[in-house]
DNA sequence: ATATCTGCAAATGTTTTGCACTTTT
DNA sequence: AAAAGTGCAAAACATTTGCAGATAT
């Protein structure tokens, strides 16, 4: 499921295009960028992004890598998400499928989700109420009991020794 | 649908007693923001709660606000949600029903809905994957057409004007 | 050439915290 | 008296911004 590496050119030429039609520049911070978050699984936040970055001996600074992101969720190339732990969390946007997202409130895992009906529902809401449906934002918060009642959620087990957060 | 000066009292006494059940404290600070909060009508921030609470001549500093209104929370007085514009806001959740919001793109208004086929898959969509639901938070981005088209939406006028936001 | 970018450091805005003092229980 | 709460100012955090120098078109 993850593009390959000629897809991800291609993702670099169209977004170099969805920059040169708002007469902006392709540098080489927001070239790298964009391959690095096409490879990347999973949801990420800012400074996620910029630690890879750096770890892979690239040279960008935070405030790029802010203003990047912004660039990058226009141009499709990312989704943010905000699942209201005080971080903006992003993920690859090219070539995938809408979906929403259960938090388990436990371990942090997030796992993706797509219910048709529920998003036919959710245009009818609006329109019920004269609204156009521009955009929404759903996430379920769960728990995994069984992993909750054993003690065994690897991904906590992971969490409280103090490891970087889960991922789905 | 305001809760009458006896069912705040009520209210009062209940949160009295949520704290005592966790050996906490009742204090003048958190009685007036039961008061305050029971009273108000629409979305606040802790902000906006702390700035009303000076202006009623109450003495309380910010750090209460916060340190009182996860209290609030905990004791089912009021609700958070996170609208992803930086500042959690809060509702009165006493003697309320559930809900979920529509919020204006354009002008930021806050309209509440509730759908009951929505609920329902979004329970089901848990339990498929074996976990439980235990909460959710839906937020649907919409834009007020016909406002917007002739310019004339009032909360918008309003909010470009500078004035405080709009709630639904 | 010129408009846009970048990095840096400083600023921002919201929320949290340490601490000495005050208030409930 | 003991335990918890308060205000204040400082800290913590994620994110944004001003500006001078660097880079893309």
């Amino acid at each position: 499921m993850e593009p390959t590496a000629a897809e991800i050119e291609a993702a670099v030429t169209a977004f170099e295009v969805f920059l040169r039609d708002r007469r902006l520049k392709m540098t080489e911070q927001r070239r790298t960028m964009v391959r690095v978050v096409l490879d990347k699984r999973g949801h990420f936040t800012a400074d996620e992004l910029y630690r890879k970055l750096l770890s892979d001996g690239e040279s960008v600074s935070m405030a790029t890598v802010y203003r990047a992101l912004a660039l990058l969720e226009e141009g499709g190339v990312v989704e943010g998400h905000d699942f209201a732990d005080g971080q903006r969390r992003y993920e690859r946007a090219l070539g995938r499928e809408h979906h929403d997202h259960m938090i388990c409130v436990d371990c942090r895992a997030v796992i993706e989700f797509t219910n048709h009906d529920i998003e036919r529902l959710q245009d009818e809401v609006a329109k019920a109420h004269g609204f156009t449906l521009k955009d929404h934002s759903l996430q379920l918060f769960v728990e995994c009991r069984d992993w909750h009642e054993t003690g065994t959620c690897p991904r906590r087990v992971e969490r409280e020794r103090g490891a970087s957060g889960a991922q789905g």
